[in-house]
DNA sequence: CACGCGACTGTATAAATATTCTTTTTCGAC
DNA sequence: GTCGAAAAAGAATATTTATACAGTCGCGTG
């Protein structure tokens, strides 16, 4: 369960302003997700999200994270997502556990990898899309080092 | 008074971790300003501060506010902030209420302007300090588009 | 099967934060 | 100076968030 909610969090939160845990819990709850307020904390603090700026609102931490290192979230999220990889010319296919695809894919596209073009996230795969082939190959490679260091 | 404090709150949280306005107010009491948790919070929202990610701790404004425009922090501090700008050579003086510099600093340091190298901020004077004469004219023309759009 | 272990969650509550309502301070016009 | 308006800050409090503790579930092992 835990995987697909913090997923619906994310794209809670960028839909749309949320300004408390309560507020994100009757979102979630119309998305049948019902959860209490605590469990949306934890979720929260796994997510690596940030509350503030202007309007007090919830951020993803792509943003965040950019602070220290730019790739230590992408690291982390091929870690702990990522279960196996595949180049069909110039495209990349990634698996990973159910509902854990767009967790990956958020932090994919936060990484801004010169040889990623786009990603499209399903439930449990990702099609990543290189400009062309050798590129691919480059991505792999990358991804390959960063899930096991 | 603000001025000066919520320079001195961003330094602070760069330098250490904080991870509550209580924190913060111990914090800022032994620099010789004292003041109640509730200023504090008015204080960081005002600095656009977020709290979060895997420490809960406080962090800068710059990459949150990366989301949206990049240089809508600019923009903001360019306007409230900025009272006059000369240059020589390839240096730009930027001036400001007193204690108003390094907000301004931080903010420009965070535009990653491509005409401008470097910043050093003082009170309420900032150096600022482009590759050459020409560039700092671009930065300069900039500045004052920012000020009065 | 019984046991232990680890992941996940809820409940209750402590801790942290935001806000409302006042008071104080600042500053410009007179 | 004195007045009034606006900004700044405090006190008290409401709201929000984190966490200690306990319970459940799934799973692998003796």
């Amino acid at each position: 369960m835990k995987a697909r909610r913090q997923s619906v969090i994310l794209e809670t939160i960028q839909r749309q302003r949320v300004g408390s845990q309560e507020q994100l819990r009757r979102l979630l709850r119309a998305a049948g997700f019902d959860v209490t307020q605590a469990t949306l904390s934890r979720d929260i603090r796994e997510l690596g999200l940030v509350k503030g700026g202007a309007d007090r609102a919830y951020q993803p931490p792509a943003a965040a994270a950019t602070n220290g290192n730019p790739s230590a979230l992408l690291n982390r999220a091929v870690g702990e997502y990522l279960t196996r990889v595949d180049r069909v010319q110039q495209l990349v296919i990634l698996r990973t556990g159910p509902g854990q695809a767009p967790l990956l894919g958020v932090a994919l596209d936060g990484a801004r990898l010169p040889e990623l073009v786009g990603t499209i996230a399903g439930d449990d795969t990702i099609l990543a899309i290189a400009p062309d082939a050798r590129r691919a190959r480059v991505l792999v490679r990358r991804l390959e080092r960063l899930s096991r260091p």
